[in-house]
DNA sequence: TACTAAATGACCCTTAAAGTCCGTTGTATT
DNA sequence: AATACAACGGACTTTAAGGGTCATTTAGTA
């Protein structure tokens, strides 16, 4: 599956935990709103220092949001 | 430390381990000879799609590739 | 059921930056 | 000297990042 799509599903999942909009994220990561839809929609190509600053906000470390089913093939 | 050196790093750490070249590995992954060095010298803030590839050419799995120490806080 | 408001989705358009490609330079090793 | 690998520069093309707008979905509530 597209590594996008798995980054976006993961982020949305996250995202649920800890209860947060995608709006709230969006200013967490000061990043735009729409943009964190684009990304949980996996049409975006994310570049790492904005992921991680997605991650951040998640509350996760990069290493956890890693470790999940669909990244290890 | 800035996201770019650790991907950078731990690039260069596996592809040492598999014994490749940075050309080689480029040829691999189907990015350029000279993309391959500025990533691994953490000069490149590259997007998941590239590091999706880089992470396949140097066989490991998307989660081995981020269970490592720098990206554990 | 219908109304409202918040949340999310989809599209489109700039511009700043990602990624490509050429050549050259440095640095070992044989 | 020659071969292999890595670093660097500059010019170029492609695309990510950011932001605007409107449409749609969702959740609650009367």
């Amino acid at each position: 599956m597209d590594i996008k799509i798995k980054v976006g599903q993961r982020i949305k999942e996250l995202r649920k935990i800890i209860l947060l909009s995608q709006e709230s994220l969006a200013n967490k990561a000061d990043v735009d709103r729409t943009y964190v839809t684009d990304v949980e929609n996996g049409r975006r190509n994310v570049s790492v220092e904005i992921l991680e600053r997605l991650i951040n906000a998640l509350e996760v470390t990069v290493s956890e949001f890693f470790n999940s089913k669909e990244f290890k093939k």
